[in-house]
DNA sequence: CGAGCACTTGATCGCTTTCAATAGCTGTGG
DNA sequence: CCACAGCTATTGAAAGCGATCAAGTGCTCG
C-alpha cells in the first residue's frame, strides 16, 4: 500500500522536502506544518477536484502525476498544466477550484486544511515566499506552453511534450552530453492529445512519424528512448540552447 | 505630454491605486513606495523589455496597454500576456526576461528599480501578499488562455477575445443587463492573430463573418459595437452564466 | 476464447493557411 | 491639389494540415 509507506513520514526524510512549497522552511515552521499535514492517495484516473468544488484543502504532490483540465460544454477538454512531484495544488484565498484535477498515474499528496495553511501562510514569509516562486515558475510555464498551442505544428508540439518530459529525467545525468535518455510515457496518447490540443489519432500518427525518423526509439507503447536530445529539440522548433530552469 | 501628467502624482491620487500590487498597502507602505517609484513612457509600437535582457526594473501599467510575446527563430510569434492598467510588469527574483513586452498603446508605468522592491517585498508582507494573489489571478488568465489556443475554432477564439476586451468595459455597466457594449479595439489585426493563434487574414474573415452575422457592429476599423453580450458569449463557446473574476 | 482497452493506420473532409490582389486611409512632396 | 508610398485591412482562390470517420492490431484480463 503506497499510503502507508508515507503516513508517518516525517518532513525532513520527505523525497520532495527541497522543492516544494516548504523548501525554505526552518525546524520551526516545519513542524508547524508537520502538525497540520496528512497524506492522501489516489488512484490513477480518479478525480482528486471537480471544478467549480469547494476546495478545502491545498498539498503537494508527493509521488505520481496529476493533470489539470478544463473542459467546454460540448465536451472538448484541454489539459492546462501537469502536476508533478513538488507540484502545489490549490489557491489559497480562493473559494471554488477553477479547473478539475485528475491522477494521471497512482498519486500521494501531503495535504494541508486550507484555513490552517492560509494562517500559516500569513505568519510564515518563508511559505508565502515560497509560493510565491513557484507560481511565477507555473505562470512561465503555461506561457511556454502558450506558444506550442498557438504557433507549433503537430509534430513539433509532441516534439516539445516529450522534451519536457525527458529534461525532468535530464536534469540526473549530465547536461548537453549526447547520452540517450530513457523513459517511461506517464501519459495515454489521449491524454497527451488533450495536453497538446490534438486528436489521439494525430499523436499516434506523429510519434510514429518521429520513430521512423529515428528522432526517438519505442519498445512497447509507452517505454521511449532517444538517442539524441539535440535532435529531439530541433524537432520542437526550440533554439538549441533552450535557457530553461524548470 | 502624457509623463508630465503622472511625473508628481501622489499614489493617493493614482487610478490604478485599489488594483495594483500596492493596493493593501497602509500609508506607510505606500510612503516607501512613493520614494522609490517613477514614472515611464512608451510610444506605441516600443519595445519595452527584450526577452533575455537584464531587467533591472519591475512596475505598473499606469494606462495604456502592454502585451508579452514569445517568438521562435523562425518568426512565428505567439502573445502570452496582455497587461492593462494595474497589471505588473516584471518579476522579483529573476535576472533576465523571459519574453519580450511591447507597448500596444501609448503607455504610462509607474516604474521602481528592482532590487529596493525586493527589498521591500521582504519587509512588507502586504506587497508580497498583493503579487501573490495578482500572479494566481494571472496564472487563472493563462490557463483559460490555453484552452482557447488548444481547442476552439477561429470564430470563437475572436469571439473569446471579443468578450475579454468587452468585459473589461462591462465591469461598468451592470451585469447580465443586455445593454449595448461599445469600444475600442487596442489591437490591431496582426497583434489579435498574435494573441489567437491565427494568420491576420483569419482574424479578418472571422471579424467580417460575425459583423455579418449580426453579433457585433463595426465602425470604421476598430470601433466595435455588441447589441447582445450574451450572444457573442455563445459564440465564444463560454457557457453563458461565465463565473470570471478578471 | 472473447471482451475491452489503448493504440495504429487508412481514406476522406474541411478549416485554416498561404499566396495574391485590391481597397481605404494617412502623410509627404512636387 | 494630386500622385504616390506605406500601412492596415479585406477578399478571393488554392493548397495543406489536422480532424473525422472507419477498420484493424495487439495486449490484458476475466
Amino acid at each position: 500500500m503506497l499510503k502507508a509507506q508515507f503516513d508517518h513520514t516525517n518532513c525532513s526524510d520527505c523525497p520532495i522536502r527541497h522543492r516544494a512549497v516548504c523548501a525554505h522552511c526552518d525546524a520551526d515552521e516545519l513542524e508547524e506544518l508537520e502538525d497540520i499535514k496528512y497524506y492522501r492517495t489516489f488512484e490513477a484516473g480518479q478525480t482528486i477536484i471537480w471544478s467549480g468544488d469547494q476546495m478545502n484543502f491545498v498539498g503537494s504532490v508527493v509521488s505520481g502525476i496529476a493533470s489539470l483540465t478544463q473542459t467546454m460544454e460540448d465536451g472538448r477538454t484541454q489539459m492546462v498544466g501537469l502536476l508533478l512531484p513538488s507540484d502545489f495544488v490549490g489557491r489559497p484565498g480562493r473559494e471554488a477550484a477553477p479547473y478539475d484535477v485528475q491522477a494521471t498515474t497512482d498519486l500521494v499528496m501531503c495535504c494541508f486544511r486550507k484555513k490552517p495553511f492560509e494562517d500559516l501562510m500569513n505568519t510564515t514569509p518563508h511559505i508565502a515566499h515560497r509560493l510565491l516562486q513557484m507560481t511565477l515558475d507555473e505562470l512561465d510555464a503555461a506561457r511556454e506552453w502558450m506558444l506550442v498551442l498557438g504557433r507549433k505544428t503537430a509534430r513539433e508540439k509532441i516534439a516539445s511534450l516529450l522534451s519536457i518530459i525527458a529534461r525532468r529525467d535530464a536534469s540526473i545525468t549530465p547536461k548537453d552530453k549526447p547520452a540517450p535518455i530513457v523513459f517511461d510515457l506517464p501519459l495515454t496518447r489521449e491524454a497527451m492529445a488533450d495536453y497538446l490540443g490534438l486528436t489521439l489519432e494525430t499523436v499516434s500518427r506523429q510519434i510514429s512519424a518521429l520513430k521512423k525518423d529515428g528522432i526517438i526509439q519505442l519498445e512497447g507503447k509507452r517505454h521511449v528512448t532517444i538517442p539524441d536530445m539535440r535532435r529531439l529539440m530541433e524537432e520542437a522548433g526550440d533554439d538549441s540552447d533552450g535557457g530553461f530552469l524548470v
